[in-house]
DNA sequence: TTTATAGTTTAGAATTATTATAAACTAGAT
DNA sequence: ATCTAGTTTATAATAATTCTAAACTATAAA
């Protein structure tokens, strides 16, 4: 992803295209592999080369910002931590309890065929499935 | 389920049923619906009432251990807290994201009809479903 | 262009959630 | 009854997140 998709990407969502934010974007972004983070690890990658340095709180702000423009999305788990995800598709995770990690699952490689039909008055916005491996 | 029953499982699985892991189990256990609930949540049940007092810190280290015994179980979320659940059959959560509310969902009330291999060397140990909800 | 202003960033304080510490207490074995 | 390892407790320490309010800036309008 260009410069300019990722500023199209920021004012199409109402963004301002500061220059922390362009710089968190990109490294979000421009990468080829989905990234799988927390604030606590955008910040070090953000702020160790010898680049412009943005504040915790702006990566916090920043990371809030873009999960509710639906560019990035939380992660289920069951820590006390925040986690995110590059990958907004609709996917699915293996948490491996022993290494801790997250992986994503192509989201053909699950298949529903039976779910629920939601409460009264609501929608089903999304469906995630986790699964947790062990040794 | 009666207080020896519940002396019983704590003592199964290696636990000495002191006096404020029972209370806190009769208060977990001995309840019609299962129960979702956080630390502070549970703290102010158990310490609600004019009964025996329980430090923040029990509440903590018992949740800790019932969870590793596996009588309860917790819960997969997106917040910075941790969510457990009385329910530690196979099931799966509705999550609304309005009310921020847990419901389960019972186990078959979702089919999977397909699920990937786990990485070599793994083993799937459980698998759980969310389902978002908005209005 | 300047200028005005609403939006944004920032350091640091405040709050919230959790874990660690170490002294006092207790269940259960001997 | 006594001993001891396991447990509880208040409190301190740490970790994750949110708040605050002053300084800064993107951008719209003059």
């Amino acid at each position: 992803m260009q410069k300019k998709a990722i500023v199209n990407k920021l004012r199409s969502s109402g963004l301002r295209p500061t220059k922390q934010r362009v710089l968190i974007a990109r490294n979000l972004f421009e990468r080829d592999k989905t990234f799988h983070f927390t604030v606590e690890t955008l910040n070090k990658e953000i702020n160790k080369k010898g680049s412009d340095k943005v504040s915790l709180a702006t990566v916090y702000n920043t990371v809030e910002a873009f999960t509710k423009a639906g560019h990035i999305k939380q992660i289920l788990t069951s820590k006390s931590k925040s986690y995110f995800d590059t990958n907004i598709k609709s996917h699915h995770h293996f948490y491996d309890e022993d290494s801790k990690e997250l992986t994503d699952i192509n989201y053909n490689q699950v298949k529903l065929s039976k779910v629920p039909h939601p409460p009264k008055g609501k929608k089903i916005k999304n469906l995630e499935v986790v699964i947790r491996l062990q040794k």
